[in-house]
DNA sequence: CGTACACCCTTTTTT
DNA sequence: AGGGTGTACG
């Protein structure tokens, strides 16, 4: 029962196994944050006998809230995981609504209004009511209203101060009726709702016995209240958090909450891990002392497990174009320098805003480079897919009139906007919906004021009889398939292929394609895009009954609220190995052995339009701590779009630069090569593989800019590895190549390098498996593994302590207090206790960069190397614990555990054949029913439509490197008329512009 | 009346 | 790359 505990250190032992029932775990970054709250799940079910459909576990992202599942199913077992009422707040208020949701007079079968429809709406009352006001920031309003729990009506009652505030109330109040008339909720109505149902009908949660909550610095007011009416009956919670990641402000997260928690709940324990399993101490040190610019914020140390490391990089070039063009050079030299030790799913860009990614994107795809873009586009939101999924809500949902109108004329039907008009004021007359006043026009029952043309109402009849059919196909489907199957049907009866051939003539094949994997999203019940997976249903509850509903169209709702809730869709991508482009939003919770944030400067970050300049550091301090062995910080000089000089990120003064960060990407001598194996706990590189990565790379050095960002005097315009070298490039190429043996004989270069970590071992007086020169790498490889105190030797070679002990004081479990005290305490203890560990925190000169720059090769090929031990490491002793085996690993380094990308086993890409396309003349529609023989082939093409390449694959600027991975992709033609040619296009257009 | 085409704008972060 | 607007044509 206690391998529940196997793995965890002793604070994290504390958090798991803490009897209070108000528990406060505080986890900074890297800390095992996931690996506890996993734990406490499993510990609270063993140890307290609690029935898993009795416990509540809400996290932020469907990612996590699936990770959370596939680590408990690993933890607990026998499917028990399956039963917990685990996922996002948005989606559990959404089970519970449809389950009791006619208690408070909620409509059956509602539907969720993305932000997008939230806009769409917004946008259209305030044309109606002839408003001045912003729709983006109506809706901002609207929203943050709602999440803190104000409802228009609590507006209206006020007498409002100013005219501006009078029109936003009027537009709130628009919005609401005009959601509830097409029984609709958004995102914010979930929560709001989902409090409402619990607040008179506490029965619904009389269940439950404990609640967890994830990532609980981004909880809202709403959240914060529903988190405590879950938790009404038993009163036990356990919150992880960390309020220097808190990044959702701008969504109304309220740090506030940990210490309203503590008010509220006077017996509130708090646990905090203070171990950072995951980055080196120098990407560490520079991390903390950017978050530590907030001088509001209580200060916490992070005690790093690994060594120092390689110092972070802070890269000025000339202009974004220069920034992406270096950023692919350095991962390339990278790779090449650090022999085979690193893939390119081992590296991850991450920007303050989606849109950062087009330069760099565009970059990768000439050079080669695979990659992925998380976050920003959503697969969703692309034209065909909305379209289709589009008829679904119209099928599933009649009465939302907006959707009906986006689809009514898609495909071409005829029917224009003055018919249009014609139909939704009759229906406004008529008083009724859209949706019944155009079946009665249609079947003859009704007519417009005047007349439609013929053409219209042929269109118009069409058009309806698609949805009815639809809605009679899904009524014969009562499991989950029923949204594969319909969407076949749909697919089908509208002849999509071919209205996407005419439609986007050079693009239609790549456009089918995320058809493709739109049906095969739909069709995968256990692993559907959004769905967190496990069963969906609520437990039962005496003496309240749950609304019922037919299974198929259940599915179908359900599949569309996936959607609405997720931000982006689950692909098997991991296979193939790709660098990951991601915003930082979307990276929290992540981890890469290699991070490059770009475009730190002002106005990016922080961004310009930011609120809170706090939240923009927080923002930074995340994307560092997302780095465990290389962090590259860069920004151009010149803003690309004017031209304007830029001004480095204030979040990165000068002291904080000169102490942390080199001006240009790290030498990768052997010492540092060893220490990133080391922290990724990976086998270091032989020789032979690090010196034969030099041969391919211009230089072996991040030399082609100056460390002031200009292009080098002596290097060449452009080094494009996909073209013949032009000769005056090999020329230089070769010249430089010349000097760079010249100064750094590699006889010499690992000799010397080897002879300092002789040196090294002799201060230390550790280590008799490591011997000297050559020999070291291939034997380390070979005894790496069987030797666990190797491992603790291997991290003293990097000069650094270990610190298992150090929040030894904090076992007990700190009760009461407000945090500030309590790290207060924490403080105040550690420096008391433990001064001589405080080593990781004195800047690290440039003299000690990269460890020991000035001891690199090249100066030890002249002899001018004093083989002294820096000076902050000289008081080193090694301490007994760390000869310990029994030392704790949680967290291990394995990035692919922590990225969704890996969930899943790929499957072989398998052009199906479900295009069997009807040639019906003009007319996309195939009015014809369908035939019995025509559902056996929709069951046939189900199977080869099983095996499907996943979305990200078919992310537009995605495609040229699917073409260049050449036949094993098996698309070949797969939208590289889309994907670059637009922006080379748009770009030089532009350029033009500017001469 | 409906459509096709050319031209403007824009892009912080997300459930 | 989409969305919105404006103009010419069937």
């Amino acid at each position: 029962m206690d391998s529940i505990l196997d793995g965890l250190n002793s604070a994290q032992r504390t958090a798991v196994t803490s009897p209070a029932s108000i528990l406060q775990v505080l986890a900074p970054p890297g800390s095992g944050k996931t690996k506890t709250l996993t734990a406490r799940v499993a510990y609270l079910l063993s140890h307290h006998d609690y029935r898993p459909q009795d416990v509540i576990c809400c996290t932020f992202t469907i990612k996590a809230s699936r990770e959370m599942r596939e680590r408990l199913s690993k933890l607990i077992g026998n499917q028990l995981e399956s039963k917990l009422i685990l996922g996002t707040f948005h989606s559990i208020c959404r089970r519970y609504l449809v389950a009791y949701g006619h208690l408070i007079g909620l409509k059956k079968g509602f539907g969720i209004a993305d932000s997008n429809d939230s806009l769409a709406v917004i946008k259209k009352i305030i044309k109606r009511l002839r408003l001045g006001i912003q729709a983006n920031t109506a809706r901002f309003r609207i929203s943050s209203q709602k999440a803190q729990g104000i409802r228009c009506e609590e507006l209206m009652v006020k007498r409002s101060k100013s005219s501006e505030q009078e029109e936003f109330v009027r537009v709130y109040q628009a919005y609401e009726t005009a959601l509830s008339n097409s029984n609709l909720l958004d995102y914010d109505d979930l929560l709001l709702r989902c409090a409402d149902l619990l607040q008179k009908h506490p029965q619904c949660v009389s269940n439950v016995q404990a609640v967890l909550v994830d990532e609980f610095q981004d909880t809202n007011r709403i959240q914060f209240d529903l988190m405590n009416l879950f938790a009404a009956r038993n009163r036990r919670i356990t919150i992880v958090g960390d309020p220097d990641q808190s990044i959702y402000g701008f969504r109304s997260a309220e740090i506030k909450n940990l210490t309203r928690m503590q008010k509220l709940y006077r017996d509130t324990s708090v646990v905090i891990l203070e171990n950072n399993y995951r980055s080196s101490g120098s990407i560490l040190s520079s991390a903390e002392d950017v978050i530590e610019q907030d001088t509001s914020r209580p200060t916490k140390k992070l005690h790093p497990t690994h060594g120092v490391g390689t110092l972070p990089v802070l890269r000025k070039l000339s202009t974004a174009a220069a920034e992406a063009q270096w950023l692919t050079l350095e991962i390339k030299r990278c790779i090449a320098l650090t022999g085979n030790l690193l893939k390119y799913s081992d590296f991850a860009v991450l920007l303050r805003s989606a849109s950062l990614s087009r330069q760099i994107e565009s970059e990768m795809g000439k050079e080669g480079i695979p990659y992925r873009m998380v976050g920003g586009f959503r697969f969703f939101d692309r034209a065909e897919i909305k379209i289709l999924l589009d008829y679904l809500r119209a099928v599933s949902h009649p009465e939302d009139s907006d959707t009906l109108i986006r689809v009514i004329n898609v495909p071409p039907r005829k029917i224009g906007e003055e018919t249009v008009k014609l139909l939704t004021t009759g229906a406004e007359e008529a008083k009724m919906s859209l949706w019944v006043f155009v079946k009665d026009v249609a079947q003859g029952r009704r007519s417009t004021k005047k007349g439609l043309s013929k053409a219209a109402e042929r269109g118009l009849g069409n058009f309806l009889g698609l949805v009815e059919t639809s809605k009679q196909k899904l009524l014969e489907c009562r499991d989950d398939t029923a949204p594969r199957r319909l969407l076949e049907f749909i697919i089908r009866r509208l002849s999509f292929r071919e209205f996407l051939k005419t439609a986007y003539p050079l693009d239609e094949e790549n456009r089918w394609a995320n058809i493709e994997e739109l049906l095969a999203q739909a069709g995968d019940a256990s692993n559907p895009a959004a769905s967190p997976g496990g069963d969906d249903h609520l437990p039962g509850i005496d003496g309240l009954e749950q609304q019922q509903g037919h299974p198929g169209h259940e599915a179908l709702t359900r599949f569309l609220a996936n959607i609405a809730l997720s931000t982006e869709i689950t692909s098997d991508d991991s296979s193939k190995e790709k660098v990951t482009i991601s915003t930082i939003h979307a990276a929290k919770g992540l981890e890469w052995p290699v991070v490059f944030v770009p475009a730190v400067y002002d106005g990016i970050i922080p961004h310009s339009r930011a609120e809170d300049a706090d939240e923009e550091r927080r923002l930074l301090y995340v994307a560092m701590t997302r780095a465990q062995a290389l962090l590259y910080l860069s920004f151009p000089r010149r803003d690309s779009k004017n031209g304007d000089d830029t001004a480095q990120s204030s979040f990165l003064p000068p002291n904080i630069v000169d102490n942390r960060f080199r001006a240009t990407g790290p030498k990768f001598h052997e010492k540092a090569v060893y220490g990133i194996a080391d922290i990724l706990r990976r086998p270091r590189p032989a020789i032979e593989e690090m010196l034969k990565g030099m041969s391919g790379l211009p230089s072996v050095e991040d030399d082609r800019w100056t460390a002031d960002g200009e292009e080098h005097p002596g290097a060449v315009p452009k080094w494009d590895s996909s073209r013949a070298l032009p000769p005056t490039y090999e020329c230089s190429w070769a010249k430089r190549r010349r000097v760079d043996q010249e100064d750094r004989p590699k006889s010499c270069t690992y000799l010397a390098s080897a002879s300092y970590t002789m040196n090294n071992q002799a201060s230390f007086s550790i280590s008799n498996t490591l011997s000297v020169g050559f020999s070291t790498a291939r034997q380390h490889m070979a005894t790496q593994e069987s030797t666990t105190s190797d491992r603790a030797s291997i991290e003293e070679v990097n000069g650094v302590p270990n610190k298992i002990t150090a929040t030894s004081h904090i076992d007990s479990g700190l009760t009461q207090g407000t945090i500030s005290t309590f790290f207060g305490q924490i403080g105040a203890k550690r420096t008391a206790s433990k001064s001589p560990s405080l080593v990781n925190r004195q800047p690290v000169k440039e003299s000690q960069d990269d460890e020991y720059a000035q001891i690199n090769r090249f100066q030890a090929s002249r002899d001018i190397l004093q083989p002294t031990v820096p000076e902050n490491l000289s008081d080193h002793r090694i301490q007994p614990q760390r000869w310990l085996p029994s030392r704790p690993t949680a967290e291990p380094s394995k990035p692919l555990e922590y990225t969704w990308l890996s969930a899943l086993p790929k499957p072989e890409a398998n052009p199906p054949s479900i295009a069997s396309q009807q040639k019906g003349g003009n007319s996309f529609e195939n009015t014809e029913m369908r035939t019995e023989a025509e559902n056996d082939e929709i069951k046939r093409s189900q199977g080869s439509l099983d095996s499907i390449q996943s979305a990200a694959t078919y992310h537009p600027a995605t495609m040229p490197i699917i073409r260049q991975a050449g036949p094993t992709t098996g698309r070949k033609t797969l939208g590289i008329r889309r994907g670059m040619n637009g922006w080379a296009d748009r770009m030089s257009k532009a350029n033009n512009k500017n001469a």
